[in-house]
DNA sequence: AATGTATTGTGATGTTTGTCACATTTTATA
DNA sequence: TATAAAATGTGACAAACATCACAATACATT
């Protein structure tokens, strides 16, 4: 807590056409609550009568498909969580899990509701959100499907380095078994790949830390194969 | 045209509050277009300034993936079309098909975003739905990735059976070609795992109609296959 | 009815990748 | 530091499926 709403910032991205008494409301009905890696934010199955907004830290969207858990996407704030479960049948569909230490701020639904209600601005802002959710979401399938592993593989660590980390080294964030999950592939396969690229140059690994030595290298692979 | 909105299914059911004004307003700013089988309602990578309520006929939507098309999914009346690529960069991130008549509304974005601006509640269906998409994507990509193909077909036919035609028999359609598009393999697949289907009585298949049989042994190969 | 076009059926073959098995390394915890 | 637990590396093998090739239908159009 400590945090007044007007400091936040969600709040002056989003919904800065709040006024005064819409943002205390706001204030007086959220909770900001701290996860460390590892620790479940949501569990699918479960109840949630909450909107999640992260404020820092990284998370996995997952769900348990019909085989096996696939991470269906990372994310990164600030974004809002858990938006479907809230307004579908409020049982979470899917679970979010912490893989850094995050803050992330639980917003009660009916104080949401009522935020959507009074602000048209804001309703559509978070309508545009879900517009992109939707197109990378079948971007995002349509490349899982087709892709290679090799290719897939190189997009996730494209991916980390130009959106997560913002660099060409980093520490990467989930074990070769959840980057199996992300791409559909086995631990195994993975574990393959990255020597594989190590051998031919093009990144080097050292434990959970990843350096692109040969970038084009890898979007190339990432397009054909 | 000729159709008032008053008369329209879509309306009555997600604009119901809206005045008589609001609704003259959407009246005047709305065409009905027919389209025929096969027919492109919207094109991948075109300009587009136009929500798309389908009112009658069947649709997919499909985009170009890194390799091949892909279906992302069907869809059937009533629903919207190309909300987010309205409320995106205006560039069609997918296309629309016609797979039967259809008969569809198009709606100036502009209006449709005052319509938002004007009735929460309007938005807030708007944002439900979107939200239900999202979940139903996650599902779909999550079987799709994780069954055998046996598993994906099975499904199709459940699902043309079940939401679609609500009937065990019916006429499929789509061609082979599109039903490998639609859950990721080949032609050659679909038409080998369909005379299997046939030879372990199934299914009755007859050109492009099919009769469901076993639909208890088709659920089973759905979960296990 | 005739001809061309699109759709479907089916065999042979090769590739990709999952699975199993076990070794090795790294990380957590008492 | 010792010991357990988790994560990773790597070989052998099998399964699922794509691809290629071509035949056989069905469908449309004049």
């Amino acid at each position: 807590m400590g945090t007044h709403c007007n400091t936040c910032p969600f709040v002056s991205t989003h919904v800065a056409n709040l006024d005064s008494m819409q943002m205390d409301k706001l204030n007086e009905n959220h909770i900001v609550v701290n996860f460390k890696k590892g620790d479940s934010i949501i569990r699918q199955g479960t109840y949630s009568t909450n909107i999640i907004f992260l404020r820092k830290g990284l998370v996995k969207i997952h769900i348990t498909g019909p085989y096996s858990e696939q991470i269906v996407k990372l994310a990164k704030p600030p974004t809002y969580l858990g938006l479907p479960t809230t307004f579908g049948d409020k049982i979470n569909q899917y679970s979010i899990t912490a893989l850094d230490d995050c803050e992330v701020c639980f917003i009660d639904v009916t104080v949401f509701r009522n935020l959507l209600k009074e602000s048209d601005h804001f309703s559509f802002e978070i309508i545009q959100s879900l517009c992109r959710y939707e197109i990378e979401s079948f971007r995002r399938c349509a490349n899982r499907t087709q892709k290679l592993t090799r290719g897939n593989l190189a997009d996730v660590l494209l991916d980390f380095a130009n959106n997560f980390f913002h660099s060409d080294s980093y520490t990467i964030p989930i074990s070769q078994t959840e980057i199996g999950h992300l791409i559909d592939t086995s631990r195994e396969s993975v574990s393959r790949i990255l020597s594989e690229f190590e051998q031919d140059g093009i990144i080097k690994v050292k434990g959970k830390n990843i350096e692109i030595l040969n970038k084009a290298s890898l979007e190339v692979i990432s397009k054909n194969g």
